[in-house]
DNA sequence: TTCATATGTAATAATTTTATTACAGGTGTA
DNA sequence: TACACCTGTAATAAAATTATTACATATGAA
């Protein structure tokens, strides 16, 4: 994970955090690495949807995918996790205050 | 904060602090307790917005609001900050993925 | 009485997030 | 060729979150 210097960057891993799946994807990545088929089918979920969830977590460099061409030569996407550590207090979020937007997101 | 022993507990406070508003409120109640009228001030927000924005931080306990009589006879409700600390890595998480539930939200 | 302050909430609108459906293109094997 | 895998994304729908508007109620002071 990157480093946390500003309330925006906070605010964006935290928000990739609030989700079931996201933080089922972490468990499951903590593990071993897997391709995005068959973690798709092991959350139960569609691939379409797990990309989705997949970008949301790889934006904030929890999660980073690569490809690979399997043994029988197929094109695979793995994913690994990247471990971090987020000492998440009042502290932390009081020193970030000034490097927080309130504006709306764009994009 | 309540103590965090269920992944549904996590992800409830990770979803209170998804929000740029929620953050600055904690950063706001770090220094102090205040009313609700003068935070909405502060914040540069409604008092029902902020209202939406202070029922989610006191649900998972890391605010605390107290209904008291002003000098000059105002009723007032103060919110104060409960401290609070979470080691956030994928240990803990993958540690309460078994109390994580997929389904949606009810309420 | 009128003004300024405070709390509280219901109803609705706007926006964002999450989820689905429907594609297209690739490789190896039967 | 047809089938069973794989990746990738555009378009759309559904659901949840965030934000606004409009009220009602209460107190003290001018």
């Amino acid at each position: 994970m990157k480093d946390i210097k500003y309330g925006d960057d906070l605010l964006h891993v935290l928000e990739a955090l609030s989700n079931p799946y996201r933080l089922k994807i972490i468990a499951v990545l903590k593990q071993d690495r897997q391709y995005v088929s068959q973690l798709a089918r092991e959350l139960g979920i569609s691939r379409p949807l797990l990309y989705l969830h997949l970008k949301k977590l790889e934006e904030v460099d929890i999660i980073k995918g690569h490809h690979e061409v399997s043994e029988d030569g197929k094109a695979m996407k793995y994913y690994e996790l990247t471990p971090f550590n987020l000492p998440l207090d009042e502290e932390l979020i009081a020193g970030l205050e000034n490097s927080l937007t309130m504006k709306k997101k764009n994009k």
